[in-house]
DNA sequence: TATGAATGAGTCTTCATTCAT
DNA sequence: TATGAATGAAGACTCATTCAT
């Protein structure tokens, strides 16, 4: 089972923010632990005191990712007070987990997903469908209500997910867009305003 | 700039393909040059006789996928005789080039682009400018025939874009599903038929 | 700035030692890391934890023996009484550094001057300003004094230089000629003794 | 037995001549056989046609410069009538092959050495000796008039040489100061013109 | 907890040399 | 004579990991 990282292992939970946002800039692979180490005041070494391998490091930023993402997106949801909020609560925390300051974790296990051994795919993926079941639940109440069209709600749960995640290669965090505004607007395309409108 | 591969040259394209498939698997960090060598019978020092570098075999794969793909899709909107037949035009090909059999250029592209130094950058997103510009013209156009509604026709694409791309993630090659029925499934989602249908 | 290589900092002094040895005997180009490695009992890799670069070391032996020389020089010239003492001082301290028991830094900078990087050139360039300034000093004392004839006492220094380096050739450690001895030889050569003697 | 290289091997001695020139700016280890095929506009296979290893290429390379400067000097001695203007023979040969207009191959024989293999040394000792051999005798002579004083006049031989030798580190072949004056120069600091002048 | 030094396997790359054509 | 392709050994350097202190 993997576990979040504790709160009260402030080396280690500050190690792993630390290692997400490199990860996230040049990638798992071209990240050495020497990097990480400079950029906590550590030397290489003392790493493997708090963490035995560099895997486990990325393992934990996935976990820390997902998890923190998933409980938001639970309390999103709890607050949304129809199937068109609930759609809204998706995109929005999504986005934010993806694309807002200080975030890089749930990118990270977008795109080094591949960098996991097999030994530890398992205890990630669990935590993963916990998070996709949300959205599957979401989406399926949004085809119930009319809002979408989909013969198979778990496509368009992949594909509205993946319209999503693609903007990690294109918005630019300094831009104009803020990400509220993007998520609005994508809300708008995903799910047209009600005829009459 | 940046040229595909010629033809007349066949260890090189055989040695591309090859890298594109061995980076598509393991990335292109995990791949040797020992790799590339022992798939296509060669010694790892003998690949530097046809390119400078590890990264000039990446650039050429990536340029392969994407120009190859830039080929198939505009013979295949030359064919188009309606708005619809258009877009299907976009998901078919882009969808077979990513997951078809033998293919692995265009997901290269889509995953290793932090591999790829900022002086080939350039020369490959010209590349892809091209690609892309064909995928917003025909866009436009199922806009304009109100077959989709968008506000901002740049994020439409970026959105149907990034919902096939994810497809690389969870479609298996050996499933049932066919690439040609996922591509018929997505486009319905994408432009549902028409009322009344 | 180039520095000396510190005593506090012993594994590397040694190193440094040692490969200047290493790169006088062979020569830089055919001398390994390996080879240095083995020499003092480290893996090669290891080497890369005290220097960043194989160049790094060469220019650190360079370094070393022009320092140490350039002082040497300074004290005997301190001593030496006479013009012609310092002339005498000139020829023993260039000696014994370039043909001495354990010494081997001096004539590495001789011959490997060319492996070193346009970067490094500048920091080495004024190490050796500071010695010939000595020598060029303590020569137009000598020509002031009537001891030496010369119109253009810098091609006189690059003279008397250069008949020195040469020794490197062809000067037989284990020969019977001492270095002591063949300093003498070489001053009873370049400064005739007095008239009458 | 080394013999020089063939007039009427036009191929090879261009392929020698070119060799020399690069052998003295990069060094023979940096120089590669691509560079030299580059340079003669040959790919670097060809050369083996012409010489079995790149050593053959260095050899023939040092084999070159010092039988042409054997003979030139063996020439200009003939010519020479008195003890002094053979010394001026002496300093005026050894100065243009060094520095002069397309020389190369007497420096490369000085720089590099240590790269000829024991198997080539002594053909090339041979050939050298009978080179200094021409010096010796030259300078026994004006030691014997009374030119310059010396107890031991092969030690005298290997300074003077040493003070020439020396020059290619310095000498600027675009500077202000021709071969033909910097000979002279130096033939004034080595045999002080007579008494009364 | 942390360091500094070292390991050792592995990486890309270089390059003299070979050889069929 | 020359080429183009390949070899294979060796090169410098990297880096996750270990461990005595």
């Amino acid at each position: 089972m993997i576990l979040p990282v504790q709160d009260d292992n402030s080396r280690k939970s500050e190690l792993v923010r630390v290692a997400a946002g490199l990860f996230r800039d040049r990638g798992f692979e071209r990240t050495t632990v020497r990097d990480i180490g400079n950029a906590v005041g550590l030397q290489s070494g003392s790493l493997f005191y708090h963490f035995r391998t560099k895997e486990e490091i990325l393992v934990a930023v996935m976990a820390l990712g997902i998890t923190s993402t998933t409980e938001q997106l639970r309390a999103a949801l709890a607050a949304a007070t129809s199937p068109r909020e609930k759609v809204a609560a998706l995109v929005n925390v999504h986005l934010h987990s993806l694309l807002g300051e200080n975030q890089a974790a749930l990118e990270v296990m977008l795109y080094e997903w591949r960098s996991v051994s097999p030994e530890q795919k398992p205890g990630l993926i669990v935590l993963r469908d916990r998070y996709e079941d949300l959205w599957q639940s979401a989406l399926e109440e949004a085809v119930a209500a009319g809002l979408i069209r989909a013969e198979d709600p778990r496509l368009l749960r992949r594909m509205v997910l993946g319209s999503l995640q693609w903007s990690v290669q294109w918005y630019k965090r300094d831009g104009d867009l803020s990400v509220e505004q993007l998520a609005q607007q994508m809300l708008d395309i995903l799910l047209p305003p009600p005829d009459g409108q």
